[in-house]
Parts: C-alpha cells; structure tokens; sequence
DNA sequence: GGGGTTTGAGAACGGTCGTTCTTGACCGAG
DNA sequence: CTCGGTCAAGAACGACCGTTCTCAAACCCC
C-alpha cells in the first residue's frame, strides 16, 4: 500500500531536538529541519502537520528520552552530593540535554502547552531531589533550579564553577 | 539645528528591554519595536543602527541599571539567608529583570559580543554571593547559578519553591 | 523670514519565513 | 500488468522579516 518511507521518524525527532536545543525554536528554521532531519518537507508536514508540531514532539522525545531517566536515576544516588555531580556529568553528555532549559525560556511563557511539558520535567527532577534529600519539597525545588542554573551557566560558555566546586559545594548541603 | 527628537532615547531603551525580554530577541520584530517604543523606523536605525545595536544596547543598560546595582546591593546582605531572600525578592520587580536569563539562553552562544555582557552580568552575580558567603570560588558559582534557576523557574511560570522554602533552604546552607 | 539640517511618517526593497501544491517515483493488491 | 495509494522532489504561495528610501514637517541660525 504505498510507497514505503525512506526517513526514520524516531531518528529525525532527535536531530530535530538537538537543531532546536542548540538554535532555540524561532532561531530554527524549516530549511534547517529539511537539511538537518535529511527529510522532505512535504513528509515532515504530513507526519508533523506543522513546526510546532515538530517542536511538541522533540520536546516530548526529550523528556521521555532524557529528563525523565535522568531523573529516575538520581532518584537513587546516594546523598545529595553525588546527586548534584552526576546531574552536572549527565548534561555533558550531549547538546539536546539544553532543549528543556531552551523551552522554558523561550517557549514556556507564550505557548500553554510546551509550558505543561516544561512543568512536567521540572516537577521530574523536583521529585528526584526531595527524596534524595528529603528536606522537605521547597528545599527540592531550590536545588533542581542549582541544577537548572548550572546547566545554564555553561550554556552561556561564561566559565562557570568547576566541577570540584560543585563537589564541595555539595557535601556542604548535604 | 533640525527638528528635535520627539521620544527619550533612555525610555525606549527601556521598553525596548522589557519586549526583547519577555518575547526574546528573534521573538521580537522590528515592527513590534516600533510599535511598542512609539519610535518610528527611521529613527530607530538612525540611532541604534539595526536590530542588534538595539538588543545590544538594552542588554548595556540591563545590566548597568538592574543586574549591577542589584549585585552591589547583595555584597552588602548580612548572610547567605538574607542574600537569596533578597535576591528572590529583585527579580519579582519587572519583567525586564528576565533579559540576563533570555540572553544567556538565546544569543550568548551564538553572538561573542552577547557573551562577553552575559558574562560580565553572571561575574557580578558570582562576587556577590562569594563576597558574603565566603566559602570559596566555587561555592559562589553554584550558589549564583541557585539565583539564576530560581528566576527561571519563576518565568516559566511553572510553579516553583515558595519564597518560604527558599529561605528555609538559605538558613541551612548558612 | 528664508536656508540648512535633523526628525517623523510611511512606502518600498529583496530576502526569508512557514506552508501548500503539483508532479513523478515507488509499492502492494487484484 | 494495472490500478490505487503513499511518499519524495521541488517549485510556488502569501506573509512577514530587517533594512533602506523618499519626502514633508519642525526646528535653529542668520
């Protein structure tokens, strides 16, 4: 029934999350997904419908596929300590890892429905740390925005702490 | 010597940084510029030369008129604890007070010269917080990204800590 | 009160945006 | 082999982008 698709779906949402992690949604331009994803316009509107549609969908890929494991397994790291050096070592890992902190900035304000998903993943890492920590849920959401900055700060390339100062950082809370 | 100009220029730099902050700089057009200043085009480039003299100039004055001046008042908080509440407290003043956080996330990257404002915004956070809590360099960069991912949290409206449990959590790490 | 000069007003520029349409290649079913 | 249906290829669309241009209005100086 038809000619057989020629792209994989699940490989160009990834490649459409790091385009859209690195240059930001508005920064990202459809020429760019036709290039970067290797696949035809016409098809991404079948499949997707629209860029939005596109965005929605990394957005949902990176949470599923990053944040919430991430989340998962700093849930069982031992102290708080070692959960902060291992949320700072997962997001070297790759440059998708700054799609959620991208949307909460640029999108989460003015579209209803990547601010849900954004919430989502924050509550994620909220979650992991209160029970880590177990200082109560405010003390939770104070570190995971640590967390958030920190990403941030080496986002913006401006040197931020070194990992040892996070280490000792760490153990001071704990 | 010509007719004389009918906007302040210290004003619609100013509102220029309160839309590029909320709408983020790709997310702001020219003609939202124009709208939202009440200047007219040709005035605009006459003055600031093009859209990014613009940002680049609103960024300037961001950090001259909100981020360093609030730096400077942190360097006199007696206390970690009163330094974060304060620091809370700031950032619900405007929505201007977003642009260090929108910059950092959209252009530093990709603008050097975005960057190196960026940078000098998150060094002044950095000596703040190092001059009173004391705890080394590095602390203070943690400490200072905590600051920066509370305001994140706070815009992406997604319900973060409460001004409670932000202080509950200064007090232990004091 | 008439130059000279700078601003305000708005039309217009080429380019790029997100989106859609047309055409031909390819597949399984009958 | 033929037909119905899906996909790839790329041209094309109107709208909007940042920027520039033309021209009248408003001021200072002489």
């Amino acid at each position: 029934m038809g000619r057989p698709r020629a792209f994989d779906e699940e490989q160009a949402v990834r490649a459409a999350a790091e385009l859209f992690a690195v240059r930001g949604y508005e920064g990202t331009s459809v020429d760019d997904l036709v290039t970067g994803l290797g696949v035809h316009r016409g098809s991404l509107y079948k499949v997707f419908g629209s860029k939005r549609g596109l965005y929605l969908a990394a957005l949902r890929r990176h949470l599923d596929e990053e944040v919430l494991p991430l989340a998962a397994v700093l849930r069982e790291a031992e102290g708080l300590g070692a959960l902060l050096t291992q949320a700072v070592a997962a997001f070297d890992g790759g440059p998708a890892a700054g799609l959620l902190l991208s949307a909460a900035v640029e999108r989460a304000g003015s579209d209803a429905e990547v601010g849900a998903l954004v919430g989502e993943g924050l509550a994620a890492l909220d979650g992991a740390v209160e029970r880590v920590g177990g200082h109560g849920a405010g003390a939770a959401g104070v570190l995971a925005a640590t967390v958030l900055g920190l990403r941030l700060r080496a986002r913006a390339g401006a040197g931020g702490p070194s990992a040892d100062a996070v280490l000792a950082f760490a153990e001071r809370v704990a």
